[in-house]
DNA sequence: GTTGACGCTTACGTAAACGTCAAGTACACT
DNA sequence: AGTGTACTTGACGTTTACGTAAGCGTCAAC
């Protein structure tokens, strides 16, 4: 039994500190979201053995997140995704729930695309300011040294 | 001076409760944005009263609340939007910030991808057992009272 | 047999982002 | 003059999400 089972399931049993590099968390972390009961390792005696099972719920905590969610939501995303409701009423609620936060996330995507939009608006504007204070620059050189070199707008102070 | 101008802009001066309101957020909150320096109203004696750029300002604050930055954060690229560096040098390291930010954006868009398509999916399943449950209770009705109604699978325990 | 390296628990500390009074000021109404 | 409403400034309280020691167990290496 000891044997036969798991062989390639135990390879990939870790301790909390491998773990917490992985993921580029502290062990401290870990635990602090085992206590909050969002993870629950298996113990040999005292110390944490964590499963392939519990990576991937850390990995959907640190994906909530990095989308700016508290942990008490995170709690109620991952509910979402593995509690199995029976009954048609629970399912029909558990419908609506999953909407709302579909909704939530859905008002994220639009924030995320309007920023990247002006974000590169921003950056477009600094990448011509850059050909512009370039090519003031060569006809600065190709005017040699006298003139202090005037572009067109801007150099009125100072 | 006070006739003749600003018509269309006094219109849209707003105090600090109505602003709270249109943005769903509390006075303590403005109060609070304005004293971490990401704010700054126009004062008339003790009373702030907020113009059109105000609310630009306190958009962007709670649009990057909403994508999870903190407030720290949210300073820095809302200065990112309107500083404006002059020299080369300034405006490549300004560049390497926008790209940055970006690419955490980025981050976050894939994962609101995924994490949408796992929503979707879950949301597929529970309809999936809807129209099942549904199929059954016609089932069994079709068979009239008897049988207690066994679907496929899971109906061993209990 | 003791010295690290790693892990555990308990418990107090802390930064961020406000909430919640308390006490005072400024006008409008009656 | 009094009442109400909205706004002001402190100042302390609270929640979240951990950080940071303190003290103890354990197991391999020297």
């Amino acid at each position: 039994m000891s044997d036969l089972e798991s062989r390639s399931d135990a390879d990939r049993v870790e301790t909390i500190a491998t773990l917490a590099r992985e993921f580029g968390v502290t062990a401290r972390t870990i635990r602090f979201y085992e206590a909050e009961g969002m993870l629950s390792p298996e113990r040999q005696g005292t110390q944490r053995l964590y499963h392939p099972r519990d990576r991937v719920r850390l990995k959907l905590i640190l994906r909530g997140k990095r989308l700016g969610f508290s942990l008490a939501e995170i709690r109620e995303i991952i509910d979402l995704y593995d509690s199995d409701p029976g009954e048609t009423g629970q399912l029909r609620y558990f419908l609506d729930k999953i909407e709302e936060r579909r909704a939530e996330i859905e008002q994220k995507r639009r924030d995320i695309a309007v920023t990247l939009e002006e974000l590169q608006a921003v950056a477009a504007g600094c990448r011509a300011r850059l050909r512009e204070l370039a090519s003031e620059e060569k006809a600065g050189r190709e005017k040699a040294g006298g003139e202090k070199a005037g572009g067109e707008k801007k150099e009125a102070a100072e």
